[in-house]
RNA sequence: GGUUUGGUAGUUCAGUUGGUUAGAAUACCUGCCUGUCACGCAGGGGGUCGCGGGUUCGAGUCCCGUCCAGACCGCCA
């Protein structure tokens, strides 16, 4: 037997107990005539003990040629020990080694297996089974278990069921980039790896599921962040004879229930906004409404003066820093800078000082008196102390800067506590997007989702007006979940792909079986799906989802460990009639 | 596709205006040490400064190219 107990779990009760314990070295201490090593597996630290005074030389010796990272058994007697260690679980015992074996060596790991490591990403990376082993890693992983646990238990209890659906599937022109992989029996044919099984689910409910929910990997061939993989997993769920509220209900209980199980606190009832509103108010269809600094548009008190770069712009909008004035003249220069990066693309920043005694100092006082901004600070809503940054421009390119500079000020400040959690339903989404480059609408969401019902008479007439039946759910300034109600009959279906750009054939040939479907008694039907990789990441307080990722992909899309992905062999090149180049 | 930051010992980093033999910490190895738990003390080994080219009497340092990594923009229905 290996092990009779774990080694996070001997306390003082086990005084006097013969036990065995099976582990990693974490770390030697030799003292000499005394050796301790402290013996690490997924549940804690027990200090093992070889003694002069207590045990045979040539246990004391052997215990000399262990090193970082061996496995080993040891099995002994608990004793009490005479210094203790209030700093960990078992920090009153150690073990008195009568019998050690050295279970399999090990290289000196090329970082340290402590919480606070010394390796870079890379090198963590490509040993990832030792990162795996530090508890940061190995905790994040256990509470993405824990959470896919609660989401399992709580839609099963809710009559949802777990259905899983096809991984190789048809590649559409819609959306992101579909990853594809070739068929041998199929010769120039390919399957694609599913963006979400989105038309799968809408087909069991066509099959009378009723509830569905999947926890699933998806695939997008896109360029990879910090929050972003090319396979994620999603909480993917559908529910049939529902309306908006009756969705939005029963996720904001699933994710209420997530917030308050994992974190201790309940978030209460989730405030609604629109979708225009949100861009009005934050420039952003995932507002972090942690904290204030909501946009104040000052057209009306700004393109009456001399200002023409005011005057030039379609919109001029400020936001109040909180304590702002605290800021010296450099760093809002600085500040400047950032915000005419390229990334943001500002072409330069207005500012007004909110002084103490009620007046303001402004970078544009030549043009506009005390009266001015005073309506300034009354419309960002800026008290004495703060500074009104102030952007201008056109419309959408001034309203996505404005709301970079936003939240790199709540950065600077603080707020955005990793503690406190935000969530908020955005709703009203527009149905299309009107697309510059390919000079033709896409749809917003995905070509499956409702219009509004009040709005299908715009359809012909404005289609770019039409709102959809369709809401994100958003936290912390993340938007975690998104989904609509579903078109479930023919005729919109097809109008819908329509005004998209499809002809009736390519619609046919590509999503037949669905609107086939449709002519077979469709419910009505809707759903969400979650990126679960970004909510265990948020709830757990941390930006990058790779820490809660056993085994993610870099930058680039490739796994380094694995050094995945790599070139094929000309056999399996033939095999699959693909000829290179 | 673009912007930007970085690449120096096993690891994390420092390295001034271009100037002698490239340093620190930690890890590793050896020795000493009976209460350590970031143990301590003494000693030791360890480098093609990512790679290629250029400027120069002289390049870790400056220039060009390239590769790798991180962040961001585009992209992500």
């Amino acid at each position: 037997m290996y092990r009779t107990h774990h080694c996070g779990e001997l306390n003082a009760n086990y005084i006097g107990e013969t036990i065995t314990l099976s582990g990693w070295v974490q770390k030697i201490r030799d003292k000499g005539s005394v050796v301790w090593v402290d013996l690490r597996d997924r549940y804690g630290i027990t200090q093992l003990i070889f003694d002069e005074a207590r045990s045979n030389q040539n246990l004391i010796d052997k215990s000399k040629t262990l090193g970082r990272e061996f496995v080993v058994q040891a099995t002994g007697t608990v004793i009490e020990r005479s210094s203790k260690n209030p700093n960990i679980p078992t920090g009153d015992i150690e073990l008195l080694v009568t019998d050690l074996i050295c279970l399999n060596a090990s290289k000196t790991p090329p970082f340290t297996i402590e919480d606070e490591t010394d390796g870079g990403d890379t090198l963590r990376m490509q040993y990832r089974y030792l990162d795996i082993r530090r508890n940061p890693i190995r905790n994040n992983l256990i509470f993405r278990h824990r959470i896919a646990q609660l989401v399992r238990n709580y839609l099963s209890e809710h009559d949802f069921i777990e259905v899983e659906t096809p991984v190789l599937i048809k590649s559409t022109p819609e959306g992101a980039r579909d990853f594809v992989v070739p068929s041998r029996m199929n010769p120039g044919q390919f399957y694609a790896l599913p963006q979400s099984p989105q038309t799968f689910k809408q087909l069991l409910m066509v099959g009378g599921m009723d509830r569905y929910f999947q926890i699933v990997k998806c695939f997008r061939d896109e360029d990879l962040r910090a929050d972003r993989q090319p396979e994620f997993t999603q909480i993917d769920c559908e529910m049939a004879f529902v309306e908006q509220e009756d969705i939005l209900l029963t996720f904001e209980g699933l994710t209420r229930h997530l917030i308050t199980s994992t974190t201790g606190n309940d978030p209460g009832k989730f405030p609604r906004m629109t979708f225009s509103e949100a861009m009005k108010r934050y420039g952003n269809d995932k507002p972090d409404i942690r904290f204030g600094m909501a946009f104040g548009e000052l057209n009306k008190f700004s393109k009456h003066k001399e200002f023409q770069v005011f005057n030039n712009s379609e919109l001029v909008v400020g936001i109040a820093v909180p304590k702002g004035n605290e800021l010296t003249r450099k760093n809002i220069d600085q500040l400047t800078d950032w915000v005419k990066r390229p990334q943001v693309g500002a072409l330069g920043m207005v500012y007004v000082r909110c002084l103490e005694d009620g007046t303001f100092k402004s970078s544009v006082d030549k043009f506009f008196d005390q009266t001015d901004l005073a309506h300034w600070a009354e419309i960002t809503v800026a008290n004495a102390g703060d500074l009104i940054l102030v952007l201008s421009g056109e419309s959408d390119k001034v309203r996505s800067q404005m709301s970079a500079l936003r939240m790199e000020m709540a950065e600077r400040l603080g707020l955005r506590d990793p503690k406190v959690f935000a969530p908020l339903w955005v709703v009203d989404f527009p149905l299309l997007e009107w697309d510059d480059e390919s000079r033709r609408f896409h749809a917003m969401h995905h070509p499956f989702t409702s219009p509004k019902p009040e709005h299908m008479d715009l359809l012909k007439s404005d289609p770019g007006a039409v709102n959809a039946n369709a809401y994100d759910l958003v936290l912390n300034g993340n938007e975690i979940g998104g989904g609509s109600i579903r078109i479930h009959d023919k005729a919109t279906q097809s109008q819908m792909f329509d005004l998209l750009g499809f002809s009736q054939e390519e619609a046919e040939a590509q999503f037949g079986f669905l609107m086939n479907a449709f002519e077979f008694g469709a419910p009505p039907h809707g759903g969400i799906a979650f990126g679960l990789d970004r909510l265990v990441a948020i709830l757990g307080g941390q930006e990058t989802i790779r820490e809660f990722i056993a085994f993610p992909k870099n930058n680039n899309g490739r796994d380094i460990m694995i050094d995945a992905p790599s070139p094929i062999d000309q056999n399996q090149l033939n095999e699959l009639s693909l000829n290179l180049k």
